[in-house]
DNA sequence: CGCGAACTTGATATTTGTCAACTAAGGTGG
DNA sequence: CCACCTTAGTTGACAAATATCAAGTTCGCG
């Protein structure tokens, strides 16, 4: 039965205690390669899991917060107010997306993180993630990588704002949030949960929110999306990446590019 | 006798071979604590350093390059190209700054690298920052550091490009790059040679070329820059920083905050 | 001095924002 | 289960910001 991508259970927790599914190793198999022994530290990790309500953030801007967090499921995201009360969303992180990782050497947050949607994710002490940056190499490197495409997917952004008029700068971020859902098994094919708000998008696309609903308006017309009841369904996905100019190669997925292996149980 | 911020002479080259001036070293203690050893260390990185002239590419987008490159006078850019011909610049690399740090981790660059108005970069083996990494930790956190600080500067521009109006956003560019280029020598109080054109700034603030020339014009009436034969001028920064709501933490800058020490010589 | 690139200007079109009203949807207490 | 209430989504009219096009004009350089 494939899990659809609600990511609604936390099927991380394996009652074996065996490292499946655990949305943060599905994404660095992308990036490095692991070790058996490598992917028992990571679930090691993954065992505080705390649930966040909606509206709360996880760390805010100017603090300097004593953990690392590890979204496990649902969204959370990169913000900033202006003086002026506008809100830029600069990131959205996704299940096996750290918040907070360079908190430690920057000393102080610039941004905020917040989750107006609620969602699961584990505090790591920073003790752990030095322990882990002092004595597992590979595993550092897989982090760096982390670190690195979320630079790249931040560049990404600023492409898409600059230059790209707001229909297709929008299509482009339903396509990133597609295939990056996909990596750590929370979307399907063509769809995936989706429960932020016009206002979210809005804030996050930079543009109004009369504007964002007479876009999505378009989109649908053209049959590009189905949008409702908190899931977006994507008819013909390659039809959306033509019409956006997707290019995922900002996103770094290098490892297992063509789905082979990793994710089944390697035959030996 | 100030050097006025001009960067036009290779100063950093001090015929006794002493780590003065190098821009690198300037910046990089503004975020970590160094010791002589390390600057010595970093000062040997600055040894061949290699003319580029306008026009010419660094690196290009899915490149491997071999060699890390550091800019050491003059101004590079991140800049993507989209298959209608748009450009958009993603960053400008200063006076101590590396152009492609990352690219042994990542692979492949999701970028070009250029500089439409010529530089002087170092090319430094990648078997030498290895180096570093491996067997120097502060110089090794104070590089994270600065690739951190990048990163915040990335999300800036976001915020920039996503919710202030052209003028703001291009007096917030400008404020920017005056912090930066201070930090490095290469800006005196109130201005620094800026050779781009009205065309690159176009590309780096994702507005018209010709609505650059409107804003700038706008901001000259007010009496907020002088921009001319290549060097740009702020009559009053604290006006122009208000103007922008510039608020510089996002620049990481935490070490030497009030200009204490460092620049000096230690009295001791 | 002349040539090409960069800058400037005006007229006009397009995109996007703002405001205000209205409708639909979801959640809660009775 | 319904009435109510709040929030999110939708619509139309209009205003503002920004893009485009085309024609000068200036500047820097050989």
């Amino acid at each position: 039965m494939p899990r659809g991508g609600s990511c609604s259970a936390p099927f991380w927790c394996d009652p074996r205690g065996a490292a499946v599914s655990n949305p943060l190793i599905m994404k660095l198999e992308y990036g490095a390669r692991l070790t058996d022994a490598d992917r028992d530290i990571l679930q090691d990790l993954s065992s505080r899991t705390r649930r966040i309500p909606p509206h709360q953030d996880i760390t805010s801007e100017s603090e300097r917060p004593e953990n690392v967090h590890l979204v496990m499921e649902g969204f959370a995201c990169r913000y900033k107010l202006l003086p002026n009360g506008k809100r830029q969303i600069m990131a959205y992180l996704v299940p096996g997306d750290f918040c907070d990782l360079h908190v430690a050497i920057l000393g102080e947050m610039d941004h905020s993180i917040g989750t107006p949607w609620g969602c699961t994710a584990v505090e790591i002490p920073r003790a752990t993630i030095d322990d882990l940056t002092a004595h597992h190499p590979r595993i550092t490197r897989a982090l760096w990588w982390a670190t690195l495409a979320d630079e790249g997917t931040l560049r990404e952004w600023l492409v898409n704002m600059g230059q790209r008029e707001a229909d297709k700068q929008m299509a482009h971020f339903f396509c990133e949030m597609l295939v990056r859902l996909q990596i750590v098994g929370c979307a399907n094919a063509d769809s995936f949960n989706f429960p932020i708000s016009q206002t979210d998008l809005a804030d996050t696309l930079g543009i109004s929110g009369v504007h964002v609903n007479r876009v999505l308006q378009e989109l649908r017309a053209k049959g590009l999306i189905a949008w409702k009841s908190k899931r977006l369904h994507i008819p013909d996905v390659g039809r959306l990446k033509a019409f956006a100019e997707f290019d995922p190669k900002y996103l770094h997925l290098t490892m297992r590019e063509n789905g082979n292996s990793r994710a089944e149980p390697r035959l030996s």
